[in-house]
RNA sequence: GUACCCGUAGCUCAGCUGGAUAGAGCGUUACCCUCCGAAGGUAAAGGUCGCAGGUUCGAAUCCUGUCGGGUACGCCA
C-alpha cells in the first residue's frame, strides 16, 4: 500500500494524493494541533448528485470549529492546494463549505491498472497487519440437523470472516460444541427409545418427554447405532449405555452438521468441545480469576418480575458473578445452588479458553433470541481478560420462509422444521447464501422459495450473475474475432477512449470497492457487499445498453482492435471486482446463464 | 416491569463514522431489439423518513420522551 506522509489510511493511490493535499492545506491552520488522527472522519466521496462534480469533501466544515477558522476560508485554502495538482481539473466551493472536485479522466483510468494488476488483492487493505481474530458462528447444539436459522448464522459468519481477512486480520472460524448437559442426555435417551423400536419394542409417542427429540433423524441415528452395536444395549441399565450413546449421538450429529455446512461451502478452522473444557477444569480457572478480582460472591438472585408467589420462587444462596459491575442488568449465577456449574460458567470457560489462546478480538454470531445474553458475555470477557480483550456480538433476526407467499409454520419439537439441507437442495448454495446476507442482520428476511429462483429483477443475485455472464460473453466474442486475449496488452493499453459518462460511472463505482470492503469489514456488515455489487451490475447493464444505441460505445469494434482492447480493460476490471465480491460472499460466478 | 431490535414510496428494502434536492427493485404509466445475451435499458408518477422535542452550519442518521410491532428476561441449554 502506498504511504504518503503521516496521514495514511485509504489504500488507493490517487485518492490518497487528494487526501494528502487536503491535510497539507489544513495543517497551515492547525499549528501544534494533531489533526491526522481524524482523517477517517473526513469524507472524500462521490456526491449524491453527480453534477456537482466527480468528488466532494466535507473537510473544511469538519475542521472549521476545531481550527477556529470559517469553513469557507478553509475551503478556499484547500481548493487552492488541490488545484495545484495536475490531475485535478477544477474545484468549487458550495453551500456551507463543501468542496467539489473535478478530475481528469486519467484519474479514473489509474484504477484500471490498479485492478488489473492486483486482481483480488485490489480490495485488500492491510490495516490490521495480520492481527488474529476469532469468529465464532453456527455453534448449533449437536442435537439435530441444521435448520434455516443456522443457515443465516453460518452465512453471516463466513462472509464476515472473509471480509475481516480482507482488512488484514488472521481469522479463525470457530464452532463451539455444547456436547454435554441435559439436552445431550435427552438426545441419548431419545436415541435409546428409537433403538429399542428397531429391536422390536413398541414405543408409544408419549414415551417421549417434552424435552426429548423425536424427529425422523433420530430414527436414522438409531439405525446407525444398531448397525454398529447390534443388540448389545438391550435390557441394560441406563448407567451402562447412556455415556456411550451420548458420545455416539454427538459424534454422528457433528458429522451431520459438518456435512450441512459443507453444502454451503463452509469449513470451520476449529471446533471446541464444552465437555473438553470441563475435563480441563477451565471453569475452575474462571472462578480463580474472578475471585481474585473480587468479582464473585455467595448471594441470592433477585426475585424475577412477575413472580410474587412464594411457592414458585425460593431464594437460595449460590455463587454469583458480579456482571453488573461491567454493565449487565443483574449479576449472573456461576454455580447452581447444588454446587454444579451453570451453562454460563461453561460459556465463560470457553471465552477464557479463547483469551488464553491469544485472541484479544472476538466476534460471535447469535440469533436475536440471545439478546439477553450479550451483556453478560461482554462482562465475562472484560473481567476474564482484565479489559484487554474485546468481543463483538452480532445478533441476526429470523428468516421467514414463504411458499406461495404464505409463511411455512415450523415446530422444532415435532421435528417439523425446514432443514438447511432442504433449502440448499431446493434453491442451491449460491441463492441460499445470497438471500441470507442480502439484508442487514437486524432485519427479518422473507425467503420466498418461488421468488428467489426467478430470473428477473425480483432476484438480485440473478442481476449480478447476468452482468458477469455478459462480460464473459463479450470476452468469448473477442476471442472468436481476434484470438486469445493478452492480459499484458490489455493492462498497457491506452485508456483514453474511456471517456463516456456511462463508462466513467462504472469505473467510478469500481474505484470505491476497497473502501466499501473496508467499511463493511470494520462494521461487520456483510450485506453491504451484495448492495455494492448490484450497483456495479447496474452501471454495467446501463453501459451495455448505451452500446446498443451508440455503436461506437460497443465493447468490440471488429475493425479497431486497439480500441477494443482499451474497452476490454474496463470490462476485465469489472469482472475482477464482481468475482472478488462474489468470492467474499462464497458464491460461484456464472460465466454463462443456463 | 426491564433490556435489545425494527418503524423510510402502494409492497420489499438500501441509505456506511451526521453532509447538498432521501435512493433501488417490484407494481403502475409511456418508450427502446436490422445491433456484443431485451432474463436488459430509458423516462414519468409515488415520501411531513412513526410522532414530539433537543443538540448544530447541517439530522432518516446522534440525545430525550412517546406511540406501534418483534424478541428476550429466573439455578434451562
Amino acid at each position: 500500500m502506498p504511504q504518503h506522509g503521516s496521514c495514511v489510511f485509504y489504500g488507493i493511490f490517487v485518492f490518497q494524493i487528494i487526501r494528502d493535499l487536503i491535510f497539507k492545506a489544513l495543517k497551515q491552520f492547525a499549528g501544534s494541533q494533531d489533526i491526522c488522527h481524524l482523517e477517517e472522519s473526513v469524507l472524500l466521496d462521490i456526491p449524491t448528485d453527480r453534477s456537482f462534480g466527480d468528488l466532494y469533501t466535507n473537510a473544511a466544515m469538519f475542521f472549521a470549529k476545531q481550527l477556529g477558522v470559517a469553513p469557507r476560508v478553509l475551503a478556499a485554502s484547500i481548493s487552492i492546494a488541490l488545484e495545484e495538482c495536475d490531475i485535478i481539473l477544477s474545484t468549487s466551493i458550495a453551500g456551507p463549505g463543501f468542496i467539489n472536485i473535478n478530475v481528469k479522466n486519467e484519474f479514473w483510468h489509474e484504477f484500471i491498472d490498479e485492478i488489473l494488476t492486483k486482481k483480488g488483492g485490489y480490495s485488500e487493505t492491510n490495516i490490521k497487519h495480520g492481527e488474529t481474530i476469532n469468529v465464532e458462528f453456527v455453534s448449533a447444539n449437536p442435537t439435530g440437523p441444521l435448520h434455516t436459522g443456522h443457515a443465516r448464522n453460518a452465512v453471516f459468519g463466513s462472509v464476515a470472516s472473509n471480509l475481516l481477512e480482507k482488512i488484514g486480520y488472521t481469522v479463525t472460524r470457530e464452532f463451539y460444541i455444547n456436547d454435554q448437559g441435559n439436552q445431550i442426555k435427552a438426545l441419548a435417551k431419545s436415541l435409546y427409545l428409537r433403538y429399542l423400536e428397531i429391536l422390536g419394542s413398541d414405543i408409544p409417542d408419549d414415551a417421549f418427554g417434552d424435552d426429548m427429540y423425536c424427529g425422523e433423524y433420530i430414527k436414522d441415528l438409531a439405525g446407525c447405532l444398531f448397525e454398529t452395536y447390534n443388540d448389545s444395549f438391550i435390557n441394560k441399565k441406563e448407567s451402562e449405555y447412556l455415556d456411550i450413546l451420548k458420545e455416539f449421538s454427538v459424534n454422528k450429529m457433528m458429522e451431520n452438521i459438518k456435512e450441512d455446512l459443507e453444502l454451503l461451502g463452509i469449513t470451520m478452522d476449529k471446533y471446541t468441545s464444552e465437555a473438553d473444557l470441563f475435563k480441563r477444569k477451565i471453569p475452575d480457572e474462571v472462578m480463580e480469576i474472578l475471585s481474585e478480582r473480587g468479582d464473585t460472591y455467595e448471594g441470592v438472585l433477585p426475585r424475577p418480575k412477575g413472580i410474587d408467589d412464594d411457592d414458585e420462587w425460593e431464594e437460595r444462596p449460590q455463587t454469583l458473578f458480579r456482571s453488573m459491575k461491567y454493565g449487565d442488568s443483574m449479576d449472573r449465577a456461576i454455580r447452581k445452588s447444588d454446587g454444579t456449574w451453570t451453562y454460563f460458567a461453561g460459556d465463560m470457560a470457553y471465552h477464557l479458553d479463547k483469551i488464553k489462546r491469544g485472541y484479544s478480538k472476538m466476534v460471535t454470531v447469535l440469533g436475536a433470541d440471545h439478546s439477553g445474553y450479550v451483556k453478560r458475555l461482554k462482562a465475562a470477557v472484560h473481567a476474564l481478560s482484565d479489559g484487554t480483550a474485546d468481543i463483538e456480538i452480532r445478533l441476526y433476526q429470523l428468516v421467514n420462509f414463504l411458499e406461495n407467499g404464505k409463511p411455512i409454520r415450523m415446530s422444532k419439537r415435532s421435528g417439523n422444521f425446514i432443514s438447511l439441507r432442504d433449502v440448499v437442495d431446493k434453491v442451491g448454495k449460491d441463492v441460499t447464501r445470497y438471500m441470507m446476507i442480502s439484508r442487514h442482520h437486524d432485519v427479518m428476511i422473507d425467503f420466498d422459495f418461488e421468488k428467489v429462483i426467478e430470473c428477473s429483477m425480483d432476484n438480485p443475485l440473478f442481476y449480478i450473475q447476468y452482468a458477469y455472464a455478459r462480460i464473459c460473453s463479450v470476452l468469448r466474442h473477442y476471442a472468436n474475432s481476434f484470438g486469445a486475449l493478452n492480459e499484458e496488452e490489455v493492462r498497457n493499453s491506452d485508456k483514453g477512449v474511456l471517456s463516456d459518462v456511462a463508462e466513467l460511472n462504472l469505473l467510478k463505482t469500481l474505484s470505491f470497492w476497497p473502501e466499501r470492503v473496508r467499511s463493511a469489514a470494520l462494521a461487520i456488515e456483510p450485506h453491504r457487499i451484495p448492495g455494492y455489487l448490484q450497483e456495479v451490475a447496474y452501471y454495467f447493464h446501463a453501459l451495455w445498453n448505451v452500446g446498443k444505441k451508440n455503436a461506437e460505445l460497443r465493447f468490440i469494434s471488429p475493425d479497431n482492435r486497439t480500441e477494443t482492447i482499451s474497452r476490454l480493460s474496463l470490462l476485465m476490471a469489472t469482472k475482477i471486482v464482481l468475482e472478488d465480491g462474489l468470492k467474499i460472499m462464497g458464491i460461484t460466478p456464472m460465466s454463462e446463464m443456463k
